[in-house]
DNA sequence: GTGGTCTAGACCACT
DNA sequence: GTGGTCTAGACCACT
C-alpha cells in the first residue's frame, strides 16, 4: 500500500506524509479510522521509526489526524475537506500560473508538454 | 498593437506591463528603441497619464527600460535576455506546482483541462 | 511622530518609506504590529491618500509588510532582519566608495567634512 | 614615482591607472606631456608590456591621452578638467550616499569611523 | 518637448 | 471599516 522510495531526492518523511494523505484522499482510511503504530509500520517499511514520527507528527500539524494518547492516532472528521480543500487551493494557484504564462508569451504547447512529460515520468527530473 | 481591456479585472498598469513585454519579446521595440511618451500613449490609448506612469515606473524598475532625463525611456540592452530568463523561472516554477499536483493525486486530465481552458478563454476566470 | 517636509526635494512618498522603515528599525512598531490605514493617516498627515498608498505599495514590494484584504497591512516578521541587511550592505558600498575616492586622491578631510555637513544639515544640498 | 603592489588583490593595470590618473592630477605630467614609452615603463615597472599596453588603452578610452602614431602618447588638454570632474561626480554619488545612510538610521560616527579606517590602513580589506 | 509628483475625489472588492 | 485602481488635472524639473 506504501510505496517508498528510498533512494528518491524526495526525503521518506515527505513520501509518508504524501502517501497518508493519497490514503485520505482514496478513502482507504476513512474519518475516525486509526492509524498503523509508529512502530508497526516503521518494521513493515523498514523505515527509522524517528522518520516515521516526523511524518506523523506533521499530519497532526495539519490538523489531518489527531492523538489519543496511550492509544493511538486516528483521522480527523475533516481531514478529507481539508485535503480537498489544500488541492482546490493548489490548482487555483495553478491556473493563475498558466495565465500568467500565458500572458508573458508561453505555448500552450510548452505547457502541456510539460504535464505529459512530469506525469508520464517519475517527478521532477533534475539536472539530466 | 495595444489591447487594453478596461473591463478586465487586470488592473491597466498589469495590462500595459504584459503589453510592453510582450513587444519587447516580439522584438517589436528593439534594445536602445524609444517608447512612446506618456502623453502621446495615454491619448492613444486613452489612458490616464498617470496609470501609464506607473506600467512604466514598474518596467524601469524591473531593468527593462531607462530613463533620460527630459527627453524619453528607451528600452535597455540587456531587457530581451532578462525576459526570457524571467519566463524560464516561471516556467521552472510550473513544472514543480504540476509536480506537487501530481503528488496530490490530481489528475493530469484536469491540469491539461485548465490549460485548455485559459488559453481558449481569455484570461482568468474567477468564481464562474 | 511623522515628519514630513512638504517642501523638500526628496519626495513625499519616499520620506514617508524612510519614516516607517525608521520607525520598524526602532521598534516603534514591532513585527506583526497594524500600520495605520492609509485614511486615517492620510488625514493626520495632510497628504494624499494616493501618496501614502505609494509609499505602502513599496514598503510592501519590499517585504516589510503585508495586506489583509479588507482588514489592514502588518509589518511582517522578519522586517527588522531585512532592514538590517540592508543598510549592511549600504555601509559596505559606502566603504567601497571611500576606497575608490581615496584612490583619486581625494582628501579624507573633504570626505568627513562631506558627513558633517549632511548630519549638521537637514539632508541633502543641491546646487548650493 | 609609480607604485606597483604586486601582490595586491586590484589588477595591476588598474593600479596603473591610478597611478596615471594621479600623475596628472598632481600635476607631475602637464598637457600635452608625453608619458613614458610602453617599453621603457615595463622595464623600469618589471611589468609585462601587455599590461601596461592595456592601461594605456584605458587612459586613452576615457580621453585623458592620444597617440601620436609612430611618436608617442601625450597627455591631453582637458585630461585635467575631466579628472576633475569624475572626482567631481564621485564626491556627489558619495554625499548622496551618506545622505541616504543617514535617512536609514545609520549614525555618523560608523561612517567617520570607516572613512578613518580606509585612510589609516592600505585601503579595502576583504575576508580578514 | 520629456518624465515625476501630488492632490481631489470616485468607485470597486473584500470582511 | 480596509486596501486597490483610476481619472482629471496641476505643477515641477530638465533639455
Amino acid at each position: 500500500m506504501f510505496a517508498i522510495d528510498k533512494l528518491s531526492r524526495t526525503p521518506i518523511y515527505e513520501q509518508l506524509i504524501d502517501q497518508f494523505e493519497l490514503c485520505i484522499l482514496s478513502g482507504d482510511i476513512g474519518p475516525e479510522g486509526q492509524l498503523p503504530s509508529v512502530r508497526y509500520l516503521s518494521q513493515t517499511l523498514s523505515v527509522n521509526p524517528n522518520t516515521l514520527q516526523r511524518a506523523y507528527a506533521e499530519i497532526e500539524r495539519r490538523g489531518l489526524c489527531y492523538t489519543v494518547p496511550g492509544n493511538g492516532r486516528y483521522i480527523a472528521k475533516d481531514a478529507l475537506i481539508k485535503l480537498r480543500e489544500a488541492a482546490e487551493s493548489k490548482t487555483s494557484e495553478f491556473e493563475e500560473l498558466v495565465s500568467e504564462l500565458k500572458g508573458k508569451g508561453v505555448k500552450m504547447e510548452t505547457l502541456v508538454g510539460i504535464v505529459n512529460r512530469v506525469y508520464s515520468g517519475e517527478g521532477k527530473v533534475i539536472a539530466e
